[in-house]
DNA sequence: TGCTAGCACTCTTATCCTTCGAGTGCTAAT
DNA sequence: ATTAGCACTCGAAGGATAAGAGTGCTAGCA
């Protein structure tokens, strides 16, 4: 059922003011707003209130936006926020440090957001699997050599192996011609015992090198799909009157600061086509999120790998602010990672509402 | 002036008293504990009050032990404890995993000393200027090579270089041997403009390279020695109740999370020759931790390393336990890295007082 | 029919006051 | 030197009161 233009307006003037305030927002207040008397508005807010869209504290205080309302909101009624002249500057001159190392790159990017959106942030590169291009072995001295491998996605691992035995030139240069036939182009599922096996058995007098370096490799492509998660700015919770509960702020820093729960929870599924996805409360399949909400973009960080970063704070979070953000950054992510343009119209001003019309559609199956 | 055997007795068990509770302990509790009456306790405690080891919130609360008074305590009178057998082999277990890799384990580390702690906690290693022992390059392909740089301290550092215009294998020779020549066995503080011009101009067809690959080692050079400073826990602060005010939490917690300040701050100066150092509150050069303690241990790691791990929490902090368990682990974390065994009598129980009787006398200079 | 004015009612928050009790400091006695 | 006793202080806790914000409902008006 569609609400009235009016039910709309005052349902947006609520949230907002509650968002701005933290406060539960009374009929007179909004009455101001928008242009008719204080009774009328608790008519409708008492309507409002039977729908699911808002709740009441108690008896006699106004009232405040419920996760329903929070969704409307989200989903219809948010004004796509554009980011100041200063913010844009800000995040520009952050992400334009291009010749950083990449998880340098990313732990700031998790400080970035958390300084922009003042709540705590996350980011992390979900990786497809790699393989290895082509293995090197340079060889030091008698008891030490190091592998040097180069990866699908143009990174590269070394390792100093040292031994307690003696090898020479002529046995590391088998073992590369060995590794190079046997080990390249496979990723780590596809190393079997049967592989190491046979290449122990092809590799004669270097035969307890295979082992070695075998699990190195393996190392190395696990490692290179093992998503680093970063958390930044878990301290912004204390900002938020709702954490002033120091236990309640314990309980929820725990959980973040974590970062292993935020994965179980978040990349997967509902991504918007915009890339951007909003959780509100309950929505949240964590307990210890049922009273915060996340808001998570996506990026294209290139060679088919996907980053995500995310806040995490209280429902009655800034989502028009935060949204625009974590958009902006995430474009400025994908163009400086892969290249690749966001999707139309996602550079600064916000597309939400198609993919979250999907979503809606989903919750109403 | 020394204090009386019964004044130290009394001290004693008030600082252990409000360690365990944080509250203000008055005359009545410590008479059952030292064995007189309430009126002489109350006599002592206001000659150790105007003697500046206590203090009182308020006339009619019982006492507080002063920052001096904790000094005095950590200094002379704490009990040296042990650690329980379940805790050691906590520990034990945890270190026992020597095959992580090092950056792993240091930040294990950190989470090790918090949640042993109950405290925030931090570890660092300090790293002595490293220089490349030697370099090589692999040639991928026209446009594309792999420098390789093993360093002094063994580890191996590699950057794949991706060129705008094609090289061929000799100038990759050519480059290879001159960076051996030029580059090797110099720290990046002796890198100097000098030698990169003169090896510009020895590189003829090659010149372009030159600027790229130095480039390269003096990151890996200034990387090496950079310290990596992990802090783990920091939301164990709001568990005590000096911190349930979200405001002072926020503050902390601030500024222990971005560990930058605490590496200013702590490292350099006054460790003990047990590798223990305790500042207690004021003693903080940083005005956010003037009313907080910070108890330190260092230990070796390896190849004139050191490393250092420590606890942030209120004064009114378990110093005994905290500094007993920081040993533990320090001691620990040298057999570890370095195969160095702590000095003698170290290992489980503490021996404070030398270093602590050095810091002694150099306040009262 | 929709809006508004008015009013009684509810419920929270702040404030003030009182009481209670822990703890002190001092004095006098042992 | 130690202790018992006592008057005094001061914060914490409890309770009553008042204030204020907001609601729901009813009745009147366009």
């Amino acid at each position: 059922m569609e609400l009235s233009e009016r039910k709309k307006k005052i349902l947006t003037a609520l949230v907002e003011s509650y968002i701005a305030t933290a406060e539960p927002v009374g009929s007179k207040a909004l009455a101001a707003v928008i242009g008719c008397s204080s009774a009328t508005i608790r008519n409708e807010m008492s309507e409002l209130t039977t729908m699911g869209y808002l709740e009441q504290p108690h008896t006699s205080a106004g009232r405040i936006p419920s996760p329903a309302g929070y969704r409307l909101y989200v989903n219809e009624l948010m004004e796509r926020q554009k980011l100041s002249e200063a913010e844009t500057a800000a995040i520009n001159e952050k992400l334009a440090r291009k010749d950083e190392q990449i998880e340098q790159l990313m732990n700031e990017v998790g400080q970035l957001t958390s300084s922009m959106t003042q709540y705590p942030a996350y980011a992390l590169t979900m990786k497809p699997p790699v393989a290895v291009k082509r293995f090197d072995f340079i060889y030091v001295d008698q008891n030490t050599f190091i592998v040097v491998a180069l990866l699908t996605d143009n990174t590269v691992k070394n390792k100093l192996i040292h031994l307690p035995f003696s090898v020479h030139q002529e046995q590391i240069t088998t073992l590369s011609s060995l590794f190079n036939a046997n080990f390249t182009g496979v990723t780590d599922r596809e190393i079997t015992d049967s592989i190491i096996r046979s290449t122990e058995r092809a590799a004669r007098d270097t035969y307890g090198l295979v082992a070695v370096v075998a699990s190195f490799t393996m190392e190395c492509l696990a490692a290179a799909r093992t998503a680093p998660l970063r958390v930044a700015g878990a301290s912004q919770l204390l900002n938020q009157p709702e954490f002033r509960d120091p236990d309640k702020a314990h309980e929820l820093m725990n959980f973040i600061s974590d970062g292993s729960h935020l994965m179980d929870d978040l990349p997967p599924a509902g991504m918007g086509s915009d890339g951007l996805r909003v959780t509100i409360g309950p929505e949240n399949l964590a307990e210890e999120l049922k009273d915060s909400s996340v808001v998570m973009a996506s990026y294209d960080a290139g060679g088919g790998m996907r980053g995500y970063i995310g806040v995490v704070g209280p429902t009655r979070m800034d989502y028009s602010s935060v949204a625009a953000k974590l958009s902006y950054i995430a474009a400025g992510l994908s163009r400086l990672l892969a290249g690749t343009d966001a999707p139309a119209g996602l550079n600064n001003k916000l597309v939400l509402k198609e993919s979250e019309r999907h979503e809606q559609e989903r919750r109403e199956e």
